[in-house]
DNA sequence: TATGAATGAGTATTCATTCAT
DNA sequence: TATGAATGAATACTCATTCAT
């Protein structure tokens, strides 16, 4: 018998190295050679368990939104309305090491995904589950009367949602101005504006 | 007897033809030749002009700035406080294929900058202006008492300057979620809500 | 216990695929992995029956040579003279979709062997029996009375051979020249020259 | 003033490189760095003076072919029918080392071209080229009462071009068998069944 | 005997860079 | 200054072969 190899587990070795070299170098340097050697296989070995490298590229944005997904679901078990909103925005946003290089992985994503349709296409799918999120825990929070309804609730999901990324991008270009602080303030800030107003 | 050539000239020549390629065809499809050729000279003829090809992204990246820039002084000039604020927000937002394209091109070099320091060095430069402006318009909007006075102002301006970067990546990834009327909405709804309140 | 296999039977399983993939796919098609898959084998599996690539495409060469044989065999069976000289050559000759492929099969080793000391050696010892055949039955046509004895018996094997190869590589290379009519008219044509004049 | 390179003679030292390689190792062994190594240059070069490595392909075996034409002009010229036809086939046989090493880079073009469009492009154009010829000379043979009329034209040029073909293959293949002297013979035999017979 | 994981040299092609003219 | 020929290392991908189990 053979020494038999679990092919999800191969394929999650590989697919972590590959993530491990886009966080450190981008997305460039991410080449078939390099992500081998970094999974400490030869080159070959690639062909095993991935149809090409695009096969590997998807896989790591798929993986890469998985941990985010799971890292949520965690953190959201047994809460809802706007205080799972906080969550999930604050979790999505890189106020720690972790969650930076997530971010710097996402955002060479951005780029490849523009002339890619496949990564496109999961950017896509999995940008619209969390925008599903979103938008359930803000109409449970309106139900139970925590945010004010004189706007409309995708406009103010689409809001969150660039806010959470365009705030996520400048703390990784323009960390001095987008100090921890500011971002984590902005956001919280952002949700008190929907909050009913009691006076 | 040397041909005298204006070496300034024969720069912005070659940055535009590099400029043109990745608004066209993408920051991949600009390689030395390609430029080289959509300039009209050989391609050898860089290597007078550029220490190497990424001294052309960094300067094409520059240039992609000073356009935009531009575009804005002429659409500011005698302008002032909100009315100009609102001029700058919508200017940088994808609303036309023009500025599509100039979007594609800045999220290509957001993924290249996380990983050389030499874009980084131009985004930072680059970023910082812009927000000088916003600031700067802000504080006359409210020495004007156009806008409420409750929140930092430095706050406001990056909170603004995240939701356009926020939705013009949406808008790219996502055109079906953020139709341009939504875009658009967005960001004059975010500038109703500095608008002092009159009751 | 070791199981045990005959080994001719997994040998004639796999050169069986090797055959079968040479024909549908052609010769570049056929690698060890396509082989040892179309034989429904591990790759692995093929070190143990063969000493490498090669002996398997040599052995599909002989296979081929083989089948062909047994199925003149079993038209000619009780047939001699002339009669058998014509179902032997329009035999060997691509008129049907089987005998195509096996021409183009054919056409691809002949490339092969040029190289190739082993293949050359098959192509060569194969075709000898061939030939042998041819002239037999010239021979006992010639006895019988049936052809003309004016020319050298190897001469008039070795034109039909040469015939039958030649309008073999052009009906498939030319097919809208060499339509299957006008093969079949030419190889017949031919044999008819070979007759005893009757006036 | 850089050094200027006629580029129709660069590819043509390549194709001569490429066609030295097929003629010495086979098809296979014409890959791009062999024949690159070959021409004396390195790998890079071949991208200036061909698209692909098939157009370095088809350019071989037209290369082949204009050769194989022009000396066939030469020795074709002021002659006419009957005379003339024995040239060209004479001439389309592998009679000497040359030819030889013509008739091996044809055998492996064969092969290719079954499954390559482009190749099979150039030899369906050229082929006709030969039979259109031989037609021809056939004709003015007939006109000129040289050579009997009762059988159709073109099927007797077919039959000379696969006895050609034929025979050139099994030169190469059997050269025991196909001495050169049986090959000319043959050759010659076949025209002379043409003549009118005078008694 | 059979498996299938792993290797590593091989393929064609691309491209930034160098440099003689 | 400008040309464009030439380089050679890089890319993704293929595949015959090896070998521990």
């Amino acid at each position: 018998m053979p020494k038999i190899v679990n092919h999800e587990e191969r394929r999650d070795e590989v697919v972590a190295a590959a993530r491990r070299i886009i966080l450190r170098d981008g997305i460039e340097a991410a080449t078939t050679r390099a992500i081998a050697k970094e999974a400490g296989y030869s080159n070959g070995v690639l062909t095993h368990y991935f149809a090409d490298k695009d096969d590997i590229l998807v896989s790591a944005l798929e993986s890469s939104h998985r941990r985010i997904a799971d890292r949520l679901a965690r953190k959201l078990s047994g809460r809802g309305g706007l205080e799972a909103l906080q969550e999930v925005l604050v979790d999505n946003v890189p106020l720690d090491a972790e969650r930076a290089m997530e971010t710097g992985l996402e955002i060479g994503f951005w780029g490849r995904s523009l002339t890619s349709p496949d990564l496109l296409e999961v950017q896509r799918r999995e940008a619209a589950e969390l925008r599903y999120l979103v938008v359930s825990l803000l109409q449970s929070a309106a139900e139970a009367g925590q945010i004010r309804t004189d706007e409309d609730l995708d406009d103010v999901a689409e809001r969150l949602l660039a806010l959470v990324d365009g705030l996520s991008v400048h703390r990784l270009l323009y960390p001095s101005r987008i100090t921890e602080e500011r971002l984590e303030r902005l956001i919280l800030g952002e949700l008190d504006r929907l909050r009913t107003q009691i006076h």
